[in-house]
DNA sequence: CGACATATTGAGATCCATCAACCAATGTGG
DNA sequence: CCACATTGGTTGATGGATCTCAATATGTCG
């Protein structure tokens, strides 16, 4: 999986000067502060969020509790998928962490550039299928795994999360209740 | 999310000619039987599947036990999506759970046949986001619902399911034990 | 310092797994 | 065509994992 992660950032190395001039031309950077929704639940999600610095999560209210789906560090890609692709309204929201810069771009002029450049077309295939894959193995953890299992596999493939994040938001997205969470780490 | 589908399926339908000969040329049916691997563990997943008619299942095994990810019908693409988008080997087997007819398409092929054929690129856009977007629903399912609730969900939802296959692959599908379930389906 | 968010700990309830016994339908070899 | 094995499903008893509610830290920041 790093693999791909990087093969796609090598990808993007590789762009000829227009293609990746297409892309800067779409784009542009902003600053975010913490607390600050990138996106709002029901807004369609009309733009994709390259992270430069700083970090962020997509949640969703669930009986009013806050559940996050996905937790964004720098250089990760943050929409709301089924949103974005769709463009409907998004169930999720995207919230700043701490500070954050990101680049953004729109959805629709994404678009028209990948009709007239066939290697944007081809990175976002390579997104799509990156995503793909990172969702395929955080259901395999929900369909077999405990919650101190996925715990200690954070742990032990993502520690930057339990060294930045609250364990209320690692909670929820361990699908867990902080206090469980809590026990679970009382026990090493 | 039905839509979705429907959006793929017409863009197949309005494939110009020549788009649609490359993509036949590559492409053979064929059969198989009841229990039948299509892809087994450790095998390369260098074929997609278009099933043409039957029922088909995708699992992996998990300390002895089988667990089932993915369930396919008529119009369904059986693919083990990691093994065959990074072409390394599959955790997953794909298993024939009735005689199934299905075209085949090989996957280096179709890599060469997206390079000529940029519709073809589009597809294959299409099929990565539209598994993609399931896969978010069937995390969301396992994020925040209970068995009981999944169970109904299904019921609800995808009603041939609960028809056509054995309780033993729904309880594993749904990720809790066959007991659990026969529990679930007495208490209505 | 006070206020509010964050984390820990305890007790009881609930969900679900496991183990085991049992039953029904199907199929197969003799 | 019968006897028996196999597959698929149900039911009961028990234990473990996790949730919820509640009380109590601990921390952070204006």
């Amino acid at each position: 999986m790093t693999t791909y992660i990087d093969k796609i950032n090598s990808y993007i190395k590789a762009l000829d000067n227009d293609t990746l001039k297409a892309l800067e031309s779409i784009s542009s950077t902003k600053n975010y502060k913490k607390g600050d929704l990138l996106l709002r639940q029901n807004e369609v999600c009309g733009k994709s969020y390259w992270v430069l610095s700083g970090i962020a999560r997509k949640y969703y209210l669930n009986d009013g509790k806050e559940i996050t789906t996905e937790l964004y560090f720098e250089d990760d890609l943050a929409v709301s998928f089924e949103s974005y692709t769709l463009q409907q309204p998004s169930r999720e929201f995207i919230e700043a962490l701490s500070d954050v810069t990101v680049s953004i771009t729109h959805y629709q002029a994404f678009q028209n550039a990948k009709a007239t450049h066939p290697k944007l077309l081809i990175l976002d295939l390579m997104l799509a299928e990156y995503h793909g894959i990172w969702l395929e193995n955080r259901l395999f953890q929900f369909h077999t795994m405990s919650a101190t299992e996925r715990y200690l596999d954070i742990l032990k493939r993502s520690p930057h999360i339990i060294q930045s994040i609250p364990l209320t938001i690692i909670a929820s997205y361990l699908g867990i209740s902080l206090e469980t969470l809590s026990r679970i780490r009382a026990k090493i």
